[in-house]
RNA sequence: CGGGGUGUGGCGCAGCUUGGUAGCGCGUCCGCUUUGGGAGCGGAAGGCCGUGGGUUCGAAUCCCGCCACCCCGACCA
């Protein structure tokens, strides 16, 4: 294919776009790939609808090649079917909802496992069917409160969603791993430099999960991975480990003091130091103790969590719901600590804790022997040297604290560094939660119904799209991966001679004949400086300039990545670029 | 939902404090020149200054309301 500049619907912009902060929006918008139509959601110009179909085609290839099939359903979905799984309501203001002229709701989907399920239930009803893995490629709509960053989170994005069934839990693992084997296919021939970390299952229920992350500075996920083993998660899914205990046998006696006016860890601290205690006092010599709701699925009432961390650290509350899950975390309002007078805002402390009634948890930060400085359970006291087993025993400990880079690997206890990533894949053992809701069962062998079981996995299409561009970029534009790159070659003319035009057009033929895609820009009157800033900007791997070299027969090949340039006879040119593209 | 910011030709911005007939760069169109690093000169088209109200002889500019969008957080996969 070639597709001449003089005629494609193409135009670049010299100014980065206003709202634009991150360098894939930026690029994408400036090279002329996509436009904004409003809040999260964009066109895609020929040029990006190139690279979004290539990316789409290497994540069909390779579902295909293991087995999967293809389908697709409707994006206008009829309330009905979310009602059954209660998601219609569990999804709140995340979907977009719209009624008929008869009045009658519909959303549009945000995910389809509702529609994989009954899809599968209506034609299968045998053992002998499964397994089966369907997936397709579908636009699909989330209310988003906030989307941003170009197309790396809007509320309209395209996304391969599939999902297995099979007759139990070994049929799930297998499906499970034919598809994480898919996924590193995926991402590899998409050229993203990514990450697959343990992750949490969120509310889609199930158990085994992984994400595979792209690591990029701009990401919104952060994950840990080990310095030493091949442990790597994301931070909200970081297991908890108990730390080695300490000997507390010379610590002093509990103490109390007269701390007025301390509810937070840094007035404390500050107090503490002034009072002299032979040693500096720091925020992480303070346990903090925070309060929580547990609302547990299908429970009218909530539960009453304390949580103990170091005074250094905050909650991470997505980490605290992953360890509790499936219950849910909400804070502890100022009208609940009127209802729980034992429970001393701003002065808490473990002590006693379990006598009045109440479940304490430490994160594994806070080890047995330990000696605390923590509130004393009274207004405008605080107690020091409180110490884990002899002044308080938690109930259990939970991971709960903020991790941080240096923090011990949960597996083997090197340390663990932090990174950013965006979630381009994630693929989960998802279990019977849809199979329940529809009762889909099929028959075994023994002539007896078996639940059938589920995994669901998601590829960002045109997240990832956005991720490559966010890490195959330079000052000059984008530098496009081969698998995925609007062209094979971008072929410039410049000059005014019409001899110079003329050899392009040849060579561009004859590479078009080899299956060669060019972008060629035949553009006239266009100077040399502009041709090559937007080469650049566009991004295709390789240019070829036909100008000034062309009075000695030469033609110039250029990397984009690497800027390496060549000059090789004209009438070797497509020989030596179809060596190039391999 | 909380905090911060911005709305002025297609894009990026100035003008607003101190009211007086809307300006710059890029892009677009015409002409001539130029052609290996976002060309030069000359000419031109294109804007009810987000929106509603108010003050005033006169509002992009001052006052009040509303809306939209962007960023941070909350939320969400």
């Amino acid at each position: 294919m070639i597709s001449r500049m003089s005629t494609l619907f193409l135009r670049t912009l010299r100014d980065d776009p206003a709202d634009a902060e991150v360098p894939s929006h930026k690029l994408l918008v400036r090279a002329g790939y996509v436009r904004r139509v409003g809040p999260g959601i964009y066109s895609w110009l020929p040029l990006g609808k190139r690279v979004l179909d290539n990316v789409a085609r290497v994540v069909k290839e390779e579902m295909d090649r293991f087995g999967a099939q293809e389908v697709q359903f409707p994006a206008l979905l009829p309330r009905e079917y979310y009602e059954a799984t209660g998601r219609w309501t569990e999804y709140g203001d995340g979907i977009f909802r719209l009624k008929d002229r008869k009045g009658a709701d519909y959303l549009l989907g945000p995910t389809h496992e509702e529609m994989f399920t009954l899809m599968v239930k209506g034609e299968y009803s045998s053992y002998k069917d499964l397994p089966v893995n369907l997936y397709q490629i579908q636009t699909k709509y989330r209310d988003e409160a906030r989307p941003r960053a170009g197309i790396l989170r809007g509320r309209e994005f395209l996304m391969k969603d599939s999902y297995s069934f099979d007759l139990d839990d070994e049929g799930l693992k297998r499906s499970y791993e034919l598809h994480r084997e898919a996924y590193v296919r995926i991402f590899d021939r998409l050229g993203l430099d990514y990450r697959i970390v343990s992750a949490m299952s969120g509310s889609m229920g199930g158990s085994a999960s992984e994400e595979f992350l792209a690591a990029t500075p701009t990401g919104e996920d952060t994950f840990v991975s080990c310095t030493d083993c091949d442990y790597a998660a994301n931070t909200e899914a970081v297991e908890g480990r108990a730390g080695v205990a300490l000997d507390a046998s010379d610590e002093p006696a509990l103490k109390v003091y007269d701390t007025p006016d301390t509810p937070t860890i840094d007035s404390l601290v500050e107090l503490f130091n002034r009072l002299d205690l032979g040693r500096t006092v720091t925020a992480a010599d303070t346990l903090k103790n925070v309060v929580v709701k547990l609302r547990h699925p299908g429970a009218k009432e909530t539960e009453v969590l304390v949580v103990g961390v170091p005074g250094d650290r905050e909650v991470d509350l997505k980490r605290l719901e992953a360890a509790v899950h499936p219950a849910e975390v909400e804070l502890f309002e100022a009208e609940d600590f009127a209802k729980h007078p034992a429970l001393v805002r701003g002065y808490l402390g473990p002590q006693g804790l379990a006598e009045a009634g109440y479940t304490y948890k430490v994160d594994p930060l806070v080890v047995p022997g330990s000696s605390w400085i923590t509130g004393a359970n009274e207004n405008g006291k605080h107690a020091a040297h409180v110490v884990y087993g002899r002044d308080f025993t938690p109930d259990a400990a939970v991971g709960a604290a903020e991790v941080r880079s240096g923090d011990p690997c949960p597996r083997c206890g090197h340390a663990l560094t932090i990174g950013r990533g965006i979630e381009i894949g994630h693929i989960f053992q998802l279990g019977r939660k849809f199979t329940n809701a529809f009762e889909f069962d099929v028959l075994g062998p023994d002539g007896k119904p078996v639940r059938v079981t589920m995994g669901s996995y998601g590829i960002g299409v045109s997240r990832a799209v956005a991720a490559i561009a966010e890490q195959k970029h330079d000052e000059l534009g984008l530098v496009w991966p081969r698998e995925v790159a609007p062209a094979d070659v971008h072929l410039v003319a410049t000059g005014k001679d019409d001899s110079v035009f003329e050899a392009a057009a040849t060579l561009a033929v004859e590479l078009d004949h080899a299956g060669v895609s060019v972008l060629f820009d035949d553009r006239r009157g266009v100077s040399p400086g502009v041709k090559f800033k937007d080469a650049e900007l566009i991004g295709v791997p390789t240019i070829v300039v036909v100008g000034k070299g062309l009075a000695e027969g030469l033609v110039e090949l250029r990397d984009r990545a690497g800027g390496e340039r060549e000059n090789v006879p004209l009438e070797q040119a497509a020989a030596r670029l179809r060596e190039l593209l391999g």
